[in-house]
DNA sequence: TGGGAGCTAGTAGCCATAGA
DNA sequence: TCTATGGCTACTAGCTCCCA
């Protein structure tokens, strides 16, 4: 004997429903709350979900259902409706929805209410599985409610409140696409319709009423579309891809970022579905979306447009690791205790088997780099970013929105100036009460630097020393810093040539020979980059009515050009020095000509060789570098000198006026020495100086007794004075 | 005329680098 | 340690162009 049963028959058993579900048995009520909220949210935006866990309502404000065809579509032997067969990014793709719904009802023993146009019905499943509707009350909202109890089963909202908390952002707005379908799929969709052939065209993205006729002309007027055979359909598919374009992923609608996740990264890619016995392959587009959010303990949820996928994803942390894996994917992330929530958005998710597991495994490579995109952007932003929706609070807000503070606190309240480092330590609190993250003082430079660029130089800031000055002549050396600047005066025509060296190792040999002397030319450097106090002093320099040539050496490296560059062109820090620098190199080709020691710049360091250099020299200096430092003391002086009288315009020689004025002042110094030596051997000036100190000797033994006493009495009432000044004032009264 | 695509410029945060 | 700048990556805003 043989025992038949047709398929349906699986929907109205609790113990057979999973297989025609894809949800296990305890599941089915979770997923009959899901169903019918994605059927709602497919119809209108505007969705209520209500209940009690025995009882389940949601009401969308569409246009209602025809009372007409309330049975059908609640019947679990109906077919799957052909609408439901065009792929497109919707929920209810698989059209399974309803089926369940009522398989579930008429399983556990519920009850089905429908109400729309000013009806409610109850929904009466048979025995043949069809069902029947059956007026029970008025209705007086508009819209559809449709309410559900599984006997005694406790029916979980989570997934149907996650389909409503997750309906945001944009839809798509066009038609299918011919793209989205190989020449099989496509062939089905012609089978499973009784339409005529231009009434299937029209159904397709770029095919208007006018562009459908034209294509559906070739198949005869009134043609069915199941009438075609497989030959005619894979060409009606050619036709349609002719005047269409493929549909891209960024029209496929999106959630977008979210209220309450601190991060969101959107990703897209397309995946193809070969075909096995026709020419033509499905490119189906999809975009990722990710969100993720604080959570004490990490965890991963799936959503296929934007609805709930029943199979999710699974998440496990070890070692300081997330793992999160699905059907064809696997993640390991570099953090814990983060919820993260995959969208999906697609015309067409790949299932695994009749258990409606997708699979993610075309799709795998742009999930990673969503998934991974997104929690580096948590963990750059965690704990930062507001959940109400508002702008991220970056350390640069932080730093800026307390400077004034900061400044007042630094400066003790304006009374005394302040360096960069204490500005640092004022605002350092703020950010680490406010954000949670200890502030490096490389940003906060940088962030100064970007302040100040646009509103001036803070009032009272200074930057401490580096680098120093070689005055010629006087032979004294100053630290450059900020506030050794603001106080500088040039000495009057002693030097009219300044010297930039990149290194500071180079004074020493220079003085030896007297190099500052008989150039008059002054030293400077900043060990590296010019600080913005050396700008300052060639700028200060560059004001004076004395004549200035300013020079900078460097090593031939990309790091010595910009540093020349960087010393004459605009920075953020401080604008183009008006006076201009002349560049005397180490250039390549005078390093190879003079056969200097050749070494190859350190790979890792990324950097680009200054702009004015020829493409050739930039070429060169990609894997050569040579160092002041490669040619002796001789070579170096030699070099130097051959370099500066290119352009010497020699040494200090002052106007007509200040020669004469100190031709005066000499001539009068020496005539007033010569007078007062003069007029001292006349007076017998040595004998009376003799005598008068002789004559002092007792005073000075008296206040010998208590020198001691009355130096550190002077010394506590005025502590500013050395042990020397008492001293001087007991002789002036002893005198 | 509106919306999407594609491009550029700018912002932000962090890291790397120079020099002694 | 100090000063300084550039590179890299991710993201956003604003602009122009094109097409339906």
């Amino acid at each position: 004997m043989n025992f038949t049963r047709e398929d349906w028959t699986l929907f109205r058993n609790m113990d057979t429903l999973p297989q025609k579900s894809g949800v296990a048995k305890h599941g089915i009520p979770k997923l009959v709350a899901k169903e019918l909220t994605d059927n709602a949210l497919d119809i209108s935006d505007k969705v209520e979900i209500e209940g009690n866990y025995r009882n389940f309502t949601v009401w969308n404000d569409g246009d209602g259902i025809d009372p007409e065809k309330l049975g059908e579509l609640f019947s679990i032997n109906r077919p799957m409706v052909s609408s439901k067969l065009l792929r497109l990014p919707t929920r209810g793709a698989l059209g399974n929805g309803l089926r369940v719904v009522a398989g579930a009802v008429i399983a556990t023993g519920g009850k089905l209410y429908v109400s729309t146009h000013g009806h409610k019905y109850e929904i009466l499943p048979q025995d043949n599985g069809t069902s029947d509707a059956i007026v029970v009350d008025e209705y007086d909202r508009t819209g559809t409610k449709i309410e559900v109890s599984l006997g005694d089963e406790y029916i979980d909202f989570k997934w149907a409140e996650d389909a409503v908390k997750f309906n945001k952002g944009t839809k798509y707005k066009g038609k299918t696409s011919a793209y989205w379908y190989n020449s099989e799929t496509f062939f089905e969709l012609l089978q499973a319709t009784d339409s005529t052939v231009r009434e299937v065209v029209e159904q397709f993205d770029g095919c208007s009423s006018t562009k459908a006729g034209k294509i559906a002309r070739e198949y005869g007027r009134n043609r069915k579309s199941n009438e075609l055979s497989f030959d005619e359909s894979e060409q009606l598919l050619n036709s349609i891809r002719q005047e269409s374009r493929p549909v891209k992923a960024a029209r496929l609608g999106e959630i977008g970022e979210l209220e309450g996740y601190s991060s969101y990264n959107k990703q897209s890619g397309t995946f193809a579905l070969e075909s096995t016995k026709g020419n033509y392959n499905a490119k189906i587009p999809f975009t990722v979306e990710v969100f993720t959010k604080e959570a004490d303990k990490s965890s991963c949820q799936a959503l296929i447009n934007k609805s709930p996928s029943i199979k999710g994803i699974h998440a496990s942390e070890s070692n300081k690791k997330l793992n999160i894996w699905g059907s064809g994917f696997d993640i390991y992330l570099k953090c814990t205790g983060v919820e993260i929530v995959i969208n999906i958005n697609t015309p067409y998710m790949p299932i695994t088997n009749d258990g409606k597991e997708p699979n993610y495994r075309l799709m795998a490579e742009v999930i990673e780099i969503a998934t991974t995109k997104a929690v580096n952007s948590y963990k750059r932003n965690s704990g930062s970013k507001p959940t109400d929706g508002s702008k991220r609070l970056t350390q640069k807000d932080v730093m800026l929105n307390n400077l004034n503070e900061a400044v007042k606190k630094a400066s003790g309240d304006g009374t005394y100036r302040f360096s960069q480092r204490q500005l640092f330590y004022g605002v350092r609190p703020y950010v680490m009460e406010q954000l949670g993250i200890e502030p490096t003082y490389e940003n906060f430079n940088k962030v100064i630097t970007d302040y100040e660029a646009e509103h001036g130089d803070i009032e009272g800031i200074y930057r401490d020393s580096r680098g120093s000055l070689y005055t010629p002549h006087s032979g004294t050396t100053i630290p450059i810093g900020t506030l050794s600047v603001e106080n500088y005066q040039r000495p009057e025509w002693t030097f009219n040539k300044v010297l930039y060296i990149e290194k500071e190792g180079f004074f020493e040999i220079l003085k030896d020979v007297k190099f500052p002397e008989r150039y008059d030319c002054a030293l400077l450097t900043g060990k590296g980059y010019a600080s913005r106090a050396v700008k300052d002093l060639i700028d200060y320099l560059g004001e004076s009515q004395e004549e200035l040539t300013v020079f900078c050496i460097h090593d031939c490296d990309k790091a010595g050009t910009v540093i020349y560059e960087t010393l004459q062109q605009k920075t953020k820090s401080r604008g183009e020095r008006k006076v201009n620098i002349i560049d005397l190199g180490l250039n390549p080709k005078e390093a190879i000509e003079m056969g200097l020691d050749v070494e190859k710049p350190d790979k890792k360091k990324k950097m680009k060789a200054a702009d004015y250099l020829t493409p050739e020299e930039k070429a060169w200096l990609e894997t050569n570098r040579v160092e002041l430092n490669a040619m002796t003391t001789p070579q170096f002086i030699d070099w130097l000198e051959r370099k500066m009288h290119e352009y010497d315009n020699g040494k200090v020689v002052p106007v007509d006026e200040v020669l004469k004025d100190e031709l005066l002042n000499k001539v009068r110094y020496f005539t007033k020495s010569k007078v007062r030596e003069r007029i001292l051997q006349e007076n017998n000036y040595e004998k009376q100086y003799q005598q008068e100190v002789i004559s002092l000797q007792s005073k000075i033994e008296e206040k010998e007794l208590r020198l001691k006493e009355m130096v550190i009495e002077s010394l506590a009432a005025s502590p500013e004075q050395i042990w020397k000044q008492p001293i001087e004032s007991i002789a002036k009264e002893i005198v």
